[in-house]
DNA sequence: GCCAACGTTGGC
DNA sequence: GCCAACGTTGGC
């Protein structure tokens, strides 16, 4: 079992709204190395941490579980929609998504600043300078870490 | 709103 | 294949 940290900006989609719809798909995903870790890596029960970025304070806000495994993003086929992409067809589909359902949302967004200064996060990818992956994968130490001070 | 860091595109 | 220009991300 694999964990994982996804970002999304939550005026576009926030862990309130993956509470109300319990899963949702993870479409919109328009880099190769997040990518990859869609459609090669992630497994049903894996587990990955909800990150709100450019909010207000930008930090993990909950929990969720993915529940299916990459299959190709199918809004990247529609013309006109703001995640259409040409060069991907359903023939040779370029970008890929994860079905993920609502696990827990904390009772405070755990900030980024509260991440980058403790000790036990040392090394975690989301702290680190230019940082602008939106799919990173997670120790389980770091994953269990995390939920423990979020819940404290 | 600013801007640094990064990924992608396209001319050559 | 290089690299400048451009667009995007995302913290602050």
């Amino acid at each position: 079992m694999k964990y994982w940290l996804m970002k999304c900006e939550p005026s576009a989609y926030s862990i309130d709204d993956l509470q109300l719809e319990k899963t949702t798909s993870w479409e919109g995903v328009r880099n190769y190395q997040a990518r990859n870790f869609m459609r090669d890596e992630m497994q049903p029960g894996d587990m990955a941490l909800f990150y709100h970025s450019n909010a207000e304070p930008s930090g993990v806000a909950g929990v969720m579980k993915i529940v299916k495994p990459g299959y190709p993003d199918s809004f990247a086929f529609k013309e006109g929609h703001k995640y259409h992409d040409p060069k991907s067809s359903p023939e040779k589909p370029t970008w890929y998504m994860v079905d993920v359902e609502f696990v827990e949302k904390f009772a405070q967004v755990l900030p980024l600043a509260a991440i980058k200064v403790d000790p036990q996060l040392e090394g975690i990818m989301v702290a680190q300078k230019g940082s602008r992956l939106s799919i990173q994968p997670l120790s389980k130490e770091h994953f269990k870490h995390i939920i423990k001070i979020a819940r404290s």
